[in-house]
DNA sequence: CCCTGATTCGC
DNA sequence: GCGAATCAGG
């Protein structure tokens, strides 16, 4: 084991060769480098006391080195100690994270007699689950089989043929429900027990620290492998294979980048053209009679950008970078034309609103890996807590104006005051917001109180949306801010 | 120093 | 349009 650097950074070497155990274990990091992070969990509660070792590692390409496999890095010896001037990546500080919610995880499954039942009884739950649905749909199967067999019998009549293929169809759906119900179930299942195991531990009062023994820039280095490493007719050149060796790498590593990226980019893609699938659905029912002149010619739009898209899905194409940079292979759209709506519609809020809720659900899945009450666990916390208002607001607003407008007179070209909610730009200053800072702006209040009452606005910000509006310039010798500071004085004299 | 509002400028 | 950084007055 290392000795205990403290928190600031050093490189060392590692000598793979002097492992003991099994070669195998370490051989994966034979010429490799990366950043290991080895940190001292103690979680105290009244009764109990458990400590553990977390270990985070990640190599040069920031890919998580699992805490099992990093392990033996640390039973090897080192040398050439020396400072290190590079910060270590931040993912090292997530995969912490992740350590320490299990480590968590781990000992309340270990002192909670209570929550390891229910945990185990979980899992049995759904392991019944699904060999129910899996059992139902074995035996749909076969009877569907087997009247396939039936169907194709030569001395079948045409009536036969005929029930036979509905008798399939009914089958095939009923299989496709029980699919989709074990699904839902087994979704159902997870979250209750989820629950339950969050209100136990948040049952329990203790106390978790996590202190950092080390950080290491680590290189692997191993002398005799070298020869069995290299290629029998390339052992002439070393440093060329070498550089053939990390080339391999680098280049498995840009494919496995470049994937994720595909698939991100799909995932957005697909989000679009469900989006573009709803507005027309929406669109088309809203307007029963097609307008041919209206929309002469609707531009196609083009690939990567999306077509008068909300903010929200701007923004996840903007979250998941990858759109612009990959090009997909795109299933060629059949050119389909949205009549972009020239104003708000319910349709669209309504999918803003399906948008923000699948935002909050994946931040819940993402929350749990977060160790409760940690810095990431309050931040993921805070995020969702600001979704679930932003879809209240959303709720709000839909209500307010009683669902979808109806086709009668209304409707017609005077067209419906638009509005003014910000809600194309989720950025912009919601209107209550805007008329309490008129408020008090006009009473006089300053810029950094005005922001505290607002919340989440700092004075700067506050200032700066008052000139955008046009509020009153008030010299720096009104009286308010000149009184507060008079007031000050006089207490402190 | 503290506070204040005003302005700039990159996003 | 937004707001952090900066400026400048009291």
């Amino acid at each position: 084991m290392f000795p205990e650097f403290g928190q600031s950074p050093l490189s060392l070497e590692l000598n793979l060769d002097s492992y003991d155990e099994s070669w195998t274990n370490i051989a994966a990091f034979r010429g490799q480098s990366g950043w290991l992070l080895v940190a001292r969990a103690t979680i105290q509660s009244e009764h109990d006391l458990l400590r553990g070792k977390l270990i985070a590692a990640c190599d040069d390409y920031e890919t998580p080195i699992p805490a099992w496999r990093a392990t033996h890095l640390t039973q090897c010896r080192w040398d050439r100690l020396d400072h290190c001037y590079e910060d270590p990546p931040e993912i090292l500080d997530d995969l912490l994270c992740e350590e320490e919610g299990a480590f968590y995880a781990r000992w309340q499954r270990e002192m909670n007699t209570g929550l390891a039942a229910l945990y185990d009884r979980g899992q049995r739950n759904i392991e019944a689950l699904e060999a129910r649905a899996i059992a139902r749909t074995r035996v749909i199967d076969l009877q569907i089989a087997d009247l396939r067999r039936r169907r194709r019998m030569a001395d079948a009549s045409d009536e036969a043929r005929a029930m036979f293929t509905e008798i399939i169809a009914e089958l095939e759906a009923e299989h496709d429900h029980a699919i989709a119900q074990l699904a839902r179930q087994r979704a159902a299942l997870r979250r209750e027990a989820d629950a339950t195991e969050e209100t136990l531990w948040q049952r329990t009062d203790v106390l978790i620290e996590v202190e950092p023994l080390c950080l290491v820039r680590w290189h692997a280095k191993s002398n005799h492998s070298a020869a069995h490493l290299l290629d029998p007719e390339q052992s002439g050149s070393g440093g060329i294979s070498l550089l053939r060796v990390q080339r391999a790498d680098l280049v498995a590593v840009a494919r496995r980048r470049a994937k994720e990226a595909l698939e991100e980019a799909r995932r957005v893609e697909k989000t679009r053209a469900e989006v573009l699938a709803k507005t027309e659905a929406a669109e088309l029912s809203k307007k029963p009679s097609p307008q041919p002149e209206s929309v002469a010619k609707p531009p196609p739009f083009s690939r990567g950008k999306l077509p008068k898209a909300s903010p929200f899905l701007r923004k996840l194409a903007a979250a998941s970078k990858a759109a612009p940079v990959i090009s997909v292979p795109q299933p060629s759209l059949p050119q389909v034309v949205v009549a972009a709506p020239s104003q708000p519609n319910h349709g669209k809020l309504a999918i803003e609103r399906d948008l923000l809720a699948a935002m909050v659900e994946r931040l819940e899945e993402r929350g749990r890996k977060f160790f409760l009450g940690s810095r990431k666990y309050l931040q993921n916390k805070e995020e969702r807590a600001e979704l679930t208002g932003r879809i209240a607001a959303l709720d709000a607003v839909i209500a307010a104006h009683g669902g979808p407008p109806e086709i009668g007179t209304i409707r017609s070209l005077p067209n419906p005051p638009p509005t003014e909610l910000p809600d194309d730009q989720p950025n912009a200053w919601p209107v209550d917001r805007v008329e309490m800072l008129r408020r008090l702006w006009g009473q006089g209040m300053s810029a950094n109180d005005i922001g505290r009452a607002i919340g989440g606005v700092s004075r700067n910000a506050v200032i700066g949306k008052a000139k955008r509006l046009g509020l009153p310039i008030r010299a720096q010798t009104e009286i308010p801010a000149r009184q507060a500071t008079e007031n000050k004085l006089a207490a402190e004299s």
